[in-house]
DNA sequence: GTCGGTGCAAATGCTTTGCATTGAT
DNA sequence: ATCAATGCAAAGCATTTGCACCGAC
């Protein structure tokens, strides 16, 4: 059980908030109701969201957490794997659940503004053969495509 | 002369401070000696490039500039299409040339820090399909690829 | 001569941090 | 019981803005 090095088809079938406390322990840290509520209310955004984003969906839930613990765990959340810091806008950080998956690709509507999240098959083996040309291995990608309607 | 549709290949053989100027004009705004200072620093930078970075290399050469018109000219640069803010990492924002080219993939060591940019063949169109497909037309992109050497 | 630009200092707003209290293990 | 986590309010820090003076057109 709860093997160092995991499969990602393992991954797949393993609950987040399981993968979560694992992480959290073997760094030290605790698994409290906060952390376990947000990890919660992102899965079911199941979205791009923000960081106030996040807070308003936890106190709709009736669970009121404090800027503060927001942003410590969303800092734990990615040092663990699971979620995924965007830069869309310098205004705001946003992010997006990557764990078990290929990160989605985001498109912006400049018309709109707009942000949705979209597959691009390619795109993964595009990176990674430009990071073994240079004798690299790819940790991640973060893609932004900026486009208008007609 | 200045015509308002421009083709690439016209572009890339203006100088960038002629085409500056130019869309400054269109826009109402003055070409003053700061914004082509800073134009020509960044042309001289030829990398990617932060506020204080540029701010810095402005004084090593004689002409203070300050915060505020740096970032009020990085600005005008960005909506005249002559350079592309970067959001690497949520401290502080980055820029880099790209008019006249296609803006280059960032390359980013996360075991080093060291930023590169890249080309990357195939990306454009991958994009452009994404676009398509959907209905849009593609007016920019970023991709950040993280890696760690062996 | 007109407006827009510049520099300064103050303001803004997201994110982080110090500290006393609370709670997971 | 211990040591980390939480919440609050205050601090940080890149970027923006108000305003008086200056300068491109």
């Amino acid at each position: 059980m709860a093997p160092d090095q995991e499969s990602v088809s393992t991954a797949i079938q393993e609950p987040l908030c399981a993968v979560f406390r694992r992480r959290l322990k073997q760094a030290g840290h605790k698994y409290t109701p906060e952390r376990a509520r947000i990890l919660d209310a992102i899965i079911r955004i199941d979205d791009i969201f923000d960081a106030e984003t996040l807070q308003r969906a936890l106190s709709a839930g009736g669970h009121d957490v404090s800027k503060a613990t927001v942003y410590r765990t969303l800092k734990l959340l990615q040092d663990a794997g699971i979620i995924q810091q965007l830069m869309i806008d310098p205004e705001q950080s946003r992010w997006q659940l990557v764990y078990g998956r290929s990160p989605r690709a985001v498109l912006i509507r400049v018309d709109t503004d707009e942000i949705t999240p979209i597959d691009l098959p390619g795109l993964d083996e595009l990176c990674r053969r430009a990071c073994a040309d240079r004798g690299l291995r790819l940790e991640g990608r973060r893609l932004h495509i900026f486009a208008t309607g007609d």
